[in-house]
DNA sequence: TAATATTGTCATAAATATGTAATGCTTTGT
DNA sequence: ACAAAGCATTACATATTTATGACAATATTA
């Protein structure tokens, strides 16, 4: 895997050792000592990941997280925080702001190597832009549509509209089909992952989106897991022996 | 249209072979001997297409391509790649980098031009002149006109005019129908890449285009995508099941 | 240069989506 | 059967996103 990560530490001598490692390891690494440097560099080119060292000469690393967080071009960037500090306290305000990860320094390059491949991979697989097909259902991510296929006529096929979110909903659950999510994997990975949001709300997602599916006589297409979670499935689960 | 090329060519004796023929037929051209400083154009202004050496002094020119690919900002540029080489690995190789079409030295400059017309006009539409009709509309880059069908007499047609914007834009969602483009990429595409618009401004052109086609009975082919974006679409939005 | 057209931004209205809480319904274990 | 836990459903206030008209700044044309 290619990734490009993006190291922001004033001090050299960390800099160049975090660098040395990550490039051993096969990565692409950009370096700058400061936030003005750093912005530059992802005006450029942008990066998959960035390191970022909390205490810096211009501006705090919080602030700098909070404002790439804020940028739509650069919100989806995995951050991971690098610091001497090691109150709770400073973990959670690090957090808020946005990053994903927290290394304490001193650290390893074992550990920052494990954390840097954990937060890559809870990172959305880039959904591609495939029409995934199933169960009756079509949904096309370019043109942002979803169609039903008329039960006894294939041929024709009818659209229905879904919300922003139950769109995004769906086309997780079509994406890794036949397998149970939990509340929380699907608020992770539907929503995104520094939210904020009651488990139960995602209830009410899956509801709003049976609702327009029953409307069209998909009604068995998300299924209940009951103590784990949803699932999208066309096999049936209603018709067994009882 | 005024296609800009970039031409990533160490050998000066065909570099400016290059440039001369892609002038003569009235392209605009950008000459770079090496990768640096093809990298520093890019930066500067964004090309519509890539001629791209295979051998180059600092780094290879598949691997320029990669990168190319790689990064959101220039990742939809069209790519051919230029080579003394004729070995089908080779190509393959070409091709898996991201690259859109292949020419082998030496080529005339006949040969060149048809490819770069034919990779634009698969790549690239807009930017192909030819003419776009549907939807019952009929839009000629060349002209630099828009007809509209009446409905009943299809011969019949009926001139509307555009401001500039909006007739880059209806061009732009007509030559790729039916998909939704964020506001981010009409400003990249539309308006160009480096501008520094705020996203709701591409609101206010789709309302004056939509205006127009309005106007002409043509309102549902210019469609909100909410959450995304915008989509010139043939497609009624309108029937659905609610 | 005056007249005209185009453009980007803002303010505000309108439309729609979202998260939460309250309530009712099912399943589960005992 | 009964209570407890988990899920479904609805209503609703709030937040977010889009639509629209007005306007000032530019650019273009006559």
């Amino acid at each position: 895997m290619a990734v490009t990560i993006l190291v922001v530490e004033d001090e050299l001598a960390i800099q160049e050792l975090i660098a040395l490692n990550l490039k051993k390891a096969g990565h692409m690494v950009l370096c700058a000592d400061n936030v003005e440097q750093a912005q530059k560099m992802i005006n450029n080119v942008l990066p998959d990941l960035v390191l970022l060292d909390w205490m810096l000469p211009d501006m705090s690393g919080l602030e700098f997280a909070r404002r790439l967080r804020r940028e739509e071009r650069t919100k989806a960037i995995p951050i991971i925080m690098l610091t001497a500090k090691v109150q709770e306290s400073d973990k959670i305000a690090g957090l808020e702001a946005g990053a994903d990860d927290y290394i304490t320094k001193p650290f390893s390059p074992r550990e920052l190597l494990a954390r840097i491949k954990a937060v890559l991979r809870r990172r959305l697989p880039e959904m591609s832009d495939e029409i995934i097909e199933m169960g009756g259902l079509k949904l096309d991510p370019t043109t942002h549509r979803v169609h039903v296929h008329a039960h006894d006529e294939p041929s024709k096929s009818m659209e229905i509209t879904l919300g922003p979110t139950e769109f995004r909903l769906l086309h997780f659950l079509m994406a890794y089909k036949e397998r149970v999510h939990t509340r929380a994997q699907l608020l992770d990975r539907v929503w995104g992952d520094h939210v904020f949001i009651e488990d139960r709300t995602v209830d009410v997602h899956i509801r709003r989106l049976r609702k327009i599916l029953e409307a069209v006589g998909k009604e068995n297409l998300v299924q209940t897991v009951r103590g784990t979670g949803y699932r999208f499935s066309i096999e049936c689960n209603e018709e067994n022996i009882g």
